[in-house]
DNA sequence: AAAAAAGATTGAATGAATTCATTTTTTAAG
DNA sequence: CTTAAAAAATGAATTCATTCAATCTTTTTT
């Protein structure tokens, strides 16, 4: 049996990030006060500290779970993608953006971005960034699939235009979540629109 | 002349802002104490505030500054750029990248970056969005001027191909700050690599 | 040039994140 | 089963950004 320690740890951990995705969502991230979160998850402010280094961690926590679950609904496309260049990119991108504001507020997101960025360092933003590898990766093993259907042309340096699509996805994921009343739509189809032109041209003739 | 109050107003402004600037260099963005920035600039803590919205909005502004500057140094290759396609782009990103270093840490840039995704409304970030916009246009216009020169074959979507490579551009310098060790030349080197392929799909053949 | 109005400055008070010395609980040793 | 050592939990104290009612300065009006 697993020793009493790790067990309460593992339920005090379960408690404190379900208390606080709980939180975030009906509050917004500023508004959730530590002492509220560890309130809920009956254990004392001292102890939230114990579990994560700061505020933002745990939000990163959250959001990362969400990117794990973005992650495997990508597979799904990339292991039968659709029969054109652009049709294959626009069905993992649609995707990722479709899955993304399931659980999670723009300002979530937000908030998750900017710490990943500010504060590089702390576990969970290296967390955020591996995640972020993968799905660029992901997009990457899109496009080496495509080549390998014949659909793209065989010279093309798969990584190079696959870190393309993935920074410039990002990106304009960045500018979605700043823009409140940007919809999802919108965001698909100024996507899509970049990626035409790079679609056609790495297109096998 | 100029009114009295509006005479001390700006002397104020300045004040303020070169106390902030250079406190951040010293001690960085966190040590920096409002309190000290205030007593720098011999001005209340209240002051303070009437002047910028809050101790992000001062960093936004400083850095705001260097965009500026960044911004001015690209129309130089804009005005007479390398002719060739690769070439072009190679020296407009390089000379975007050396300036962003010469005043601003790599951890001013990250908090910077940071606060304008997550306090998206604060008029600062809305000016470093509106400069961000300004460099996107930039590398369009330097496509486009490509493409009259004949460089760039004729059907190529200027504006999409534009994004894409500011886009990316601008998420590989926010890793590049996320990496303290991460030195200048091996970003422009990862960056030329991701822009030769789609450098080469535009060439005019 | 005095009085009134408008505009700015001030710093003490507030509120929330984070720290850390103590206390409590669990595990390991005898 | 006790006891010592190790690991965790606790919450009061600290630190800092931010606010706001009171005060002071400049401008406008009479």
């Amino acid at each position: 049996m697993t020793g009493l320690r790790a067990r309460q740890k593992a339920d005090r951990n379960r408690r404190i990030l379900d208390a606080a995705a709980l939180l975030f969502r009906e509050v917004g991230y500023d508004s959730a006060r530590i002492e509220d979160i560890a309130e809920r998850a009956e254990v004392s402010v001292g102890t939230f500290y114990n579990y994560y280094e700061n505020k933002g961690d745990i939000l990163v926590a959250t959001v990362s779970m969400e990117v794990e679950e973005v992650l495997a609904a990508g597979r799904t496309i990339v292991d039968n993608p659709p029969s054109s260049v652009e049709g294959a990119l626009e069905a993992l991108i649609g995707q990722y953006y479709d899955h993304s504001l399931v659980y999670l507020s723009k300002e979530m997101w937000r908030t998750a971005m900017a710490i990943s960025i500010q504060q590089p360092e702390s576990p969970f933003s290296k967390r955020y960034t591996e995640l972020d590898r993968r799905l660029c990766d992901q997009v990457s093993t899109l496009i080496h699939k495509l080549q390998v259907k014949g659909l793209v042309s065989p010279g093309t340096d798969v990584r190079a235009i696959g870190e393309m699509l993935f920074n410039n996805l990002n990106m304009m994921f960045i500018e979605f979540a700043k823009h409140e009343a940007l919809p999802l739509e919108e965001l698909k189809a100024r996507v899509s629109r970049q990626n035409r032109p790079l679609a056609a041209l790495i297109a096998a003739p």
